[in-house]
DNA sequence: GCCAGAGCGAGAACACGTTCTACGCCGCTA
DNA sequence: TAGCGGCGTAGAACGTGTTCTCGCTCTGGC
């Protein structure tokens, strides 16, 4: 089921997630993909967190570079942005899971911003950065907002990618 | 319509902003109400570039007290955030259709977007900030992610106004 | 062997945003 | 005066997320 709305979400975006398509493409009746995931959003969102999670493992794999934290973070905002423009509906899609408001996927929202937190932490550590719980902290909302208002269509990649190194300019050493 | 609107989303939030009830409190056909606001979010983003051009009224009327930007900063998103705690359903059903991700409202949400910056502008003018321009646009952004997160449950009202000063105290003198 | 219950399939049903249809009223202009 | 365009009403209709109904199959415990 995931991996039929990851396809649908890739060729389409947001709306071309359609319920009852995932539940045909993944050869399932529709009660099914309802027992499984009580939501359009919960299903997006589990999706989200593999991707998330896969970014962290490669940050892992191959340290961001860079002599201060704010060259890290660059790098690491760089491949970031990299990996969501592959394939930009598919990153709509699963920003707009993100930002929708219902309540009962909050938990699954807060360990995305869990995991994209120790993605940056890990990009500014070891560097001499005051108050660096606050900065992550910060910077995680100036990621959500900059990838919000680019599937809300205020934002291109460009002014994205300028918005999210300046931050960190101002920011960190 | 616009009041219409407004009493709804005060009562119950986005949800109970439902286009039938506001063309039926309106006294209006529905058929009108689509004819004046082409789409749900659109009649929610008047509602909201009113409310937030009347906070950047009252800001000037009675400018934030403080001596430094940080301090005026904080003056201007306490009582920013008093006032949207006054309604809490009308604001959660603003933010939602700010955060919306319909392409076709992108001029009001900048719009948006342009009246928030101009309030954070004359909170930390005439104070020795450095790039100015990135730091409101990064404020706004935090603003937003805050306000987003809050609506989406992952954020209480106090961890909001903590996570704020903490960003307004980093980046302001 | 047999039953209770969980999980599933197929599809109808429901809710709400949005669109469409059909018609009426008003003011304008030839 | 007659027609016409714009705006309005009433309400059906459509699309998609979500829920519900009902019957089937499988599995574990007696």
């Amino acid at each position: 089921m995931v991996d039929a709305a990851v396809e649908l979400a890739a060729a389409g975006g947001y709306e071309s997630v359609q319920m009852r398509d995932v539940a045909s493409r993944a050869e399932v009746a529709l009660g099914t993909l309802y027992r499984h995931f009580p939501s359009k959003d919960h299903l997006l969102l589990e999706v989200l967190t593999e991707q998330a999670t896969a970014l962290r493992d490669r940050m892992a794999q191959r340290p961001p570079e860079g002599a201060v934290p704010a060259e890290r973070m660059a790098d690491v905002l760089r491949r970031g942005t990299r990996a969501l423009a592959r394939r930009p509906n598919l990153t709509a899609a699963l920003v707009t899971a993100l930002t929708s408001p219902e309540a009962d996927t909050a938990p699954h929202k807060h360990a995305v911003e869990i995991v994209l937190r120790s993605i940056i932490t890990t990009a500014i550590d070891g560097g001499d950065v005051a108050d660096p719980d606050g900065v992550v902290r910060i910077l995680g909302y100036v990621w959500l907002a900059v990838l919000s208002a680019w599937v809300g269509g205020t934002l291109d990649t460009d002014q994205m990618a300028e918005d999210l190194t300046s931050a960190a300019r101002l920011l960190l050493p």
